[in-house]
RNA sequence: GCGCCCGUAGCUCAGCUGGAUAGAGCAUUGGUUUCCGGUGCCAAGGGCCACAGGUUCGAAUCCUGUCGGGCGUACCA
């Protein structure tokens, strides 16, 4: 909608346009305060130059009133044109706010260690990247998302000892002296059970066996780690190991020492990430000859480079911010461009229950499961609120709130709007579809602010994609939702002369209520 | 110390590419006409937009500094 009032502003006005939405709703439905900046380029009082912009635009079929206003030009669109975009949407529902781009994107997020289930800060960023794949997809990006697995390295080790310790205290009833770095938890001593029963009692006699124990753990945790996403709906195009990657390091070494990125000092290889704007080099090869993580990463990066996308976009957590700027940096050497690496920071998440923290659970290991709050709250719940908030700051919430079944809670009340006009149409005897063709240019400017508050969905949609702000789009269902039961409240439907026209109205609405949800990956109900 | 994020209503948070009277939900208080679902609706109270400067026609928004909170500051991932 936005666009198509765009150019027409285009074709009138030779300067860079601002649309926006009024203060006030009753000035129209777009405002500009093209006048102000054009005044200083024609030294004319604004106020003029808005008046003359308004009479010329007043012309055009698609508007039904241009205004001038201290200096603002405010527009209104016309019915008819709202009318058939609404009739337009509803034909073809599937094409609503659908648009094209073409720019490819790959998203890398969650990623967390296999080494344990998800934890609430990974539920975070695990719905927030999956709602971002899904408008931007929508919105016409063609995005792939990717889990980027650290099945190498220390974490990995650490996991094989615990379970292998674990497996001879508790099942085996040995004696066992725990080091200071473990992992601990319940989620351990099951894995060692099952482990013990799996590869044999014999594989926990012997430290050397551990490296093996390692390797089952860890697609253990992984199948566990999907599991837990697959609860709330979320998936991926591919994963990356990052053992495999290091079959690439001597070549990709070799590429940094070309391209004079790294030197020798104190034994070891550094990264020369400060010309970069890190604040120190990093080490990337050890004394003993051992890649870092980093250099992990350095190749992952390489090959995502070389995969060809348009952009990249990484969710990490808050905690990871600091290693922004070597990844970036290691790009940077490879002639890259770094602009094209997004990192979105997903910052922490406390929980409360009744108004108290959230107890952790020990059998987790003092963290809060990300499955113990979906089994609480649902998983529709659980997207709702990570997605009610910028990711890059702090949340808190409250899990007694979101398992009231009253207004307080948005789900229910988006919800609850939607299935209204199910049964509206239940209670009419009649169907959506043979409704399309009914004109709404009848009915009254309540009607039609409501109208034309349900056509504004693709932008919100392709808004809150672009500024990555998804609170945008559950902002906006909420108070679409608000806006219908609040007209449903007014207006008699049933029974009146414009009873199918009012019908109409409330499809659209369902519609982008529906298809908004959608976007969340949460499905609209139809009967509560 | 340095770096990043944050500081807006009692609470949780929007608004931040500068623009018209600073918003929402919750909580609190009051109301809701025999009405298509009261899981709704209406209304009220409540704000030195952390503080201090600066930039300009205009600042919650941009810049600088101060204070407060979180995170990071590994040859761990």
């Amino acid at each position: 909608m936005k666009h198509r009032v765009y150019e027409v502003l285009q074709k009138h006005i030779d300067h860079p346009i601002v649309l926006e939405k009024p203060k006030d709703r009753n000035f129209g439905h777009y405002a500009t305060p093209i006048a102000f900046s054009m005044a200083k380029v024609l030294r004319r009082n604004p106020m003029q130059i808005a008046e003359e912009l308004a009479e010329k635009l007043a012309e055009e079929e698609m508007f039904e009133k241009v205004e001038a206003l201290k200096g603002y030009v405010n527009i209104k669109l016309s019915r008819k044109f709202l009318d058939d975009y609404a009739t337009w949407a509803l034909k073809n529902e599937s094409a609503f706010g659908k648009g094209e781009n073409g720019t490819s994107i790959l998203l890398e997020f969650v990623s967390a260690n296999p080494t344990g289930p998800l934890h609430i800060g990974h539920a975070r960023g695990a719905v927030w990247g999956d709602v971002l794949a899904r408008i931007g997809s929508h919105v016409g990006y063609k995005i792939e998302r990717e889990y980027y697995v650290n099945d190498a390295g220390n974490q990995i080790y650490l996991l094989g000892l615990s379970v292998y310790l674990a497996g001879r205290e508790s099942v085996l009833g040995l004696d066992v002296e725990w080091p200071e770095e473990y992992y601990r938890g319940e989620y351990i001593v099951d894995l060692a059970r099952r482990a013990v029963e799996a590869l044999g009692r014999e594989k926990f006699m012997d430290e050397s066996f551990i490296p093996e124990i390692s390797e089952w753990a860890k697609d253990r945790m992984l199948e566990l780690i999907n599991q837990n996403l697959a609860e709330v709906g979320i998936f991926f195009d591919h994963y990356v190991s990052e053992k495999s990657l290091y079959d690439r390091w001597d070549e990709i070494f070799t590429k940094l020492a070309e391209a004079g990125a790294v030197y020798e000092k104190d034994g070891k290889w550094w990264l020369k990430s400060t010309e970069h704007g890190d604040e120190k080099d990093r080490v990337v090869v050890r004394e003993d000859g051992r890649p870092t993580y980093l250099a992990g990463d350095i190749i992952y990066h390489y090959q995502k480079f070389e995969r060809g996308y348009d952009h990249y976009i990484n969710i990490w957590g808050a905690d990871h911010h600091g290693y922004i700027a070597r990844v970036k940096a290691a790009i940077a050497f490879f002639g890259h461009d770094p602009q094209k690496l997004e990192i979105i920071l997903s910052q922490m998440v406390s929980l409360l229950k009744g108004g108290e923290p959230y107890k952790m659970s020990k059998r987790a290991g003092n963290f809060i499961l990300m499955q113990d709050i979906v089994k609480e709250i649902g998983p529709d719940a659980l997207r709702f609120v990570f997605l009610t908030k910028k990711s890059d700051t702090h949340l808190e919430f409250d899990v007694e709130d979101l398992k009231k079944e009253d207004n307080s809670n948005p789900i229910y009340y988006i919800n609850y709007a939607h299935a209204r006009v199910f049964s509206l149409y239940e209670k009419a005897g009649k169907r959506p579809e043979d409704l399309f063709g009914v004109s709404m240019e009848g009915l009254d400017g309540e009607a039609f602010d409501l109208l034309f508050a349900a056509l504004l969905l693709p932008e919100v949609l392709e808004d809150a994609f672009k500024s990555r702000q998804l609170q945008k789009v559950t902002d906006y269902l909420k108070y679409l939702a608000g806006m219908y039961h609040k007209f449903y409240y007014d207006h008699r439907i049933i029974g009146t002369p414009n009873e199918d026209a009012l019908l109409k109205l409330s499809s659209m609405v369902a519609l982008s209520l529906r298809t908004g949800l959608k976007m969340l990956g949460i499905t609209a109900l139809t009967k509560m």
